[in-house]
DNA sequence: AGCACGCCGACT
DNA sequence: GTCGGCGTGCTC
């Protein structure tokens, strides 16, 4: 009987796609499968998704698969389901949501289990040998010192910064030789948890959600909602406890700049378990060696970023996922899926809890949380941040600016500084000036690429686009008059930090955006410097604001209040009051208290005024109602369409035949299509759609529905446009 | 997404 | 005369 096979391969169609399994192939084929297929001229790697012994296409359409390469399915399948609930979620195809849930070596035919490993080991002579005979050879004396302690595997030479050279050299020697052993996971961790630190000790709060969140079985959701410093990490620690000793798994998910050694330190100290991270900057190879050990159940936590929500668990335990607000969740490029509700659905496939923890929940979460969906715990409850900060609006109408500084905030900066202090000023805008204008014509340089101004670099001496990657020397000459009298228009940190140079002299300015901390390690470098008070002030995009403490800096200011607040976005006010009410958290410590000062010149406005006297917690319920009241989300589901082309009519005609597409009711709305925020871009003009419905399945049925329409649309082969469900921006 | 085919501009 | 630009078409 012949037999087929349906496969999904990591191509941007909707579609799997039939092979044949010849006869001589002895591996009987099974769903979640790897296989190596012809595709075009080329061959690919994808996941068998069901065996049929019939198929509706012409035997001339079909092609023989190459090769299975498993004998059992790739993923557990609670994680093959999550990724097929996914794809069907967002849009897309299922080959393509497996192309990001499985790690690249795989997807490039890596053997699943590491059947041995190679290690380096002594010989007889090298155990023998005088090390005072390397005295002068300081890298192969601390090589072989190191190797008389134990064998060291391959990674662990580049890992323990031991010299390569150092290992031809001993191995020329005869000293050292390589010998590989079978790769067996150690699962002893199970039988017996060894604490390696004494647990702190929980105050009230932390004690009451600890035995809340423990005393739980199978699938539940909790936020877990504490203000900067209340401890959130110690009931992580204590939950994760509690799981590992039944023997079972944990994930943590951290947001993108949150990974640092130290947040890993803070869980390898407590346990004596093996402890597997995943992050962007592993290699093709390091990254399956995690994602193995998590697998195997050899890694008893498993903490990474966003993309670590489909490592597979032998035994999983919980799921945990710290700054539940952070925007790095949610991917940006290709399948725009949501680590934060992903991880809610796979804590309901895989019957484990999930705790999202924050001090600012997203809208999203704070409504599950309101509703009941989720469970809501408090840790470090006061009305707003307004207890331990002092916080002051600086009305900025009509008063003087300089380098965008008012005279208060100067004043007051001097103050702390004399005294010793740290002081941070937040700007959201990189470079000298956002835009470079003639003083005798008005006009302003705009990108010939993009519906964008130009931004000044003075120290590089260029003027930059930020949205694609335009630059040119700074003109002498106004592009449209002739004069040379050009000046920066509006201010950025680049300018904001010369100028504090110069008026304060004495006191060291550092700057941290995108510019000054391209380099890798180098934010790392600054923050350490910082720390040691090598700097007093420092000028810095929200980059600056995340996840780091500044003990010393008891002064904030945040510059352009009004450009965060009152942006186009629906979701700038619920980003600034994260923002802000994270900054005013870090301000200061017990026994210095912190001062945050807002430059605005709205300092009327209620929203302003609510989420400084009132806190995050009212400001954001007052945000969701007004959400409600528009019919944004959460309250509404959106997806938007974007549509990029040469020719702007061509982007819109396809919006417009796509939105015809789609219904129109009184539950159910099309906005566009529209011109995205940044019109032009690289030289394309980008053209957006939005459908929203206020019931979620709705969104889902009638979008499905649509979509084999919307890709039978001639322009839809002509035009290059994406899928994003629950955008983050509208930009 | 790749990869090939195919038709127009500045070069040894 | 060619090398190479990227438009467009196809993939079980």
């Amino acid at each position: 009987m012949p037999l087929f096979v349906e496969v999904a391969l990591p191509v941007p169609m909707r579609q799997n796609f039939s092979y044949q399994v010849p006869e001589h192939i002895s591996i009987t084929p099974q769903k979640g499968m790897r296989v190596q297929v012809p595709f075009g001229r080329q061959q690919l790697i994808g996941l068998i998704t069901a065996v049929t012994d019939t198929c509706s296409l012409t035997p001339k359409q079909i092609k023989p698969i190459v090769a299975i390469l498993d004998t059992e399915p790739l993923l557990p399948e609670t994680l093959y389901k999550l990724t097929a609930w996914a794809a069907r979620y967002y849009f897309c195809s299922l080959g393509q949501m497996l192309s990001q849930a499985i790690p690249v070596a795989l997807r490039k035919g890596a053997e699943v289990k590491a059947s041995n490993i190679s290690f380096w080991t002594l010989t007889q002579a090298g155990k023998e040998a005088d090390i005072n005979q390397l005295n002068r050879a300081p890298a192969q004396r601390k090589l072989l010192h190191s190797l008389r302690e134990r064998d060291l595997e391959l990674s662990e030479i580049t890992s323990l910064d031991l010299s390569k050279a150092a290992v031809k050299a001993l191995d020329d020697k005869g000293w050292i030789e390589k010998k590989t052993r079978i790769l067996e996971s150690d699962l002893s961790w199970r039988n017996e948890l060894e604490m390696t630190e004494e647990p702190h000790r929980l105050n009230p709060e932390q004690a009451i959600a600890v035995a809340t969140l423990t005393q739980q079985s199978g699938y539940h959701c909790t936020l877990l909602e504490g203000i900067t410093g209340s401890g959130k990490t110690e009931v992580y620690l204590a939950m994760l406890e509690t799981i590992l000793r039944k023997g079972k798994q944990a994930l943590i998910l951290v947001p993108e700049i949150g990974l640092t050694p130290q947040t890993i330190n803070r869980f390898r100290r407590r346990f004596n378990v093996k402890v597997a991270v995943i992050h962007s900057g592993l290699t093709d190879n390091q990254r399956l060696d995690a994602w193995r050990q998590a697998k195997s159940g050899e890694a008893a936590i498993i903490i990474g970023t966003r993309s670590a929500l489909f490592t597979p668990m032998l035994y999983p335990g919980v799921i945990i996922l710290d700054e539940e607000h952070d925007a790095s969740f949610k991917q940006q490029e290709g399948v725009g899926y949501h680590a934060r509700d992903l991880a809610v659905m796979r804590g309901h496939l895989e019957q484990i809890p999930v705790l999202l923890g924050t001090a600012t929940p997203s809208l999203e979460t704070l409504q599950n949380a309101l509703n009941g969906r989720y469970q809501h715990l408090h840790l470090g409850k006061r009305a707003g941040a307004a207890e331990k900060v002092r916080q002051g609006i600086i009305d900025i109408r009509n008063q003087p600016l300089r380098s965008g500084v008012s005279h208060a905030l100067l004043n007051e900066m001097r103050i702390h500084l004399d005294a010793g202090n740290q002081v941070i000023l937040f700007l959201n805008r990189r470079g000298f000036a956002p835009a470079l204008i003639c003083h005798e014509c008005g006009h302003l340089h705009e990108c010939d690429r993009c519906d964008a101004f130009f931004t000044v670099h003075q120290a590089l001496g260029e003027i930059r686009c930020h949205h694609c990657s335009n630059q040119y020397a700074i003109p002498r000459q106004c592009h449209s008059c002739g004069s040379t009298m050009l000046a920066g228009q509006g201010v950025g940190t680049e300018q904001l930090a010369s100028f504090l140079e110069k008026e304060f002299p004495n006191h060291p300015v550092v700057r941290i955006d995108r510019d000054t901390t391209r380099n890798k390690g180098s934010l790392e470098s600054h923050l350490n410097a910082i720390h040691k008070g090598e700097y007093k002030i420092l000028v810095g995009t929200q980059m600056l604001a995340k996840g780091h403490h500044f003990p010393d800096v008891t002064l904030v200011g945040l510059l352009d209040v009004d450009g965060a607040l009152f942006s186009a976005d629906f979701r700038a006010p619920e980003r600034f009051g994260q923002l802000y009410t994270q900054v005013s958290g870090r301000a200061g410590r017990a026994t210095k208290p912190g001062t945050v000062l807002l430059q605005t010149h709205q300092s009327d406005n209620a929203m302003l005024r609510e989420l400084m006297h009132k806190g995050y917690g009212e400001f954001a319920r007052n945000q969701l109602f007004e959400r409600t009241q528009a019919l944004l989300p959460p309250a509404w589901h959106m997806v938007l369409i974007r549509a990029e082309a040469h020719q702007a009519i061509d982007a819109d005609n396809l919006l417009s035949q796509i939105g015809a597409l789609l219904p129109q009711d009184d539950e159910c709305e099309v906005i566009g299509p529209m011109p995205a925020p940044l019109d032009r871009k690289a030289g394309k003009y980008r053209r957006q759609l939005l459908f929203q419905t206020k019931n979620r399945n709705r969104l889902q049925a009638e979008f499905e529905r649509a979509l084999p329409q919307i890709e039978q649309l001639p322009l839809a082969k002509k035009c290059r446009w994406s899928i994003d469900r629950d955008p983050q921006d509208l930009l």
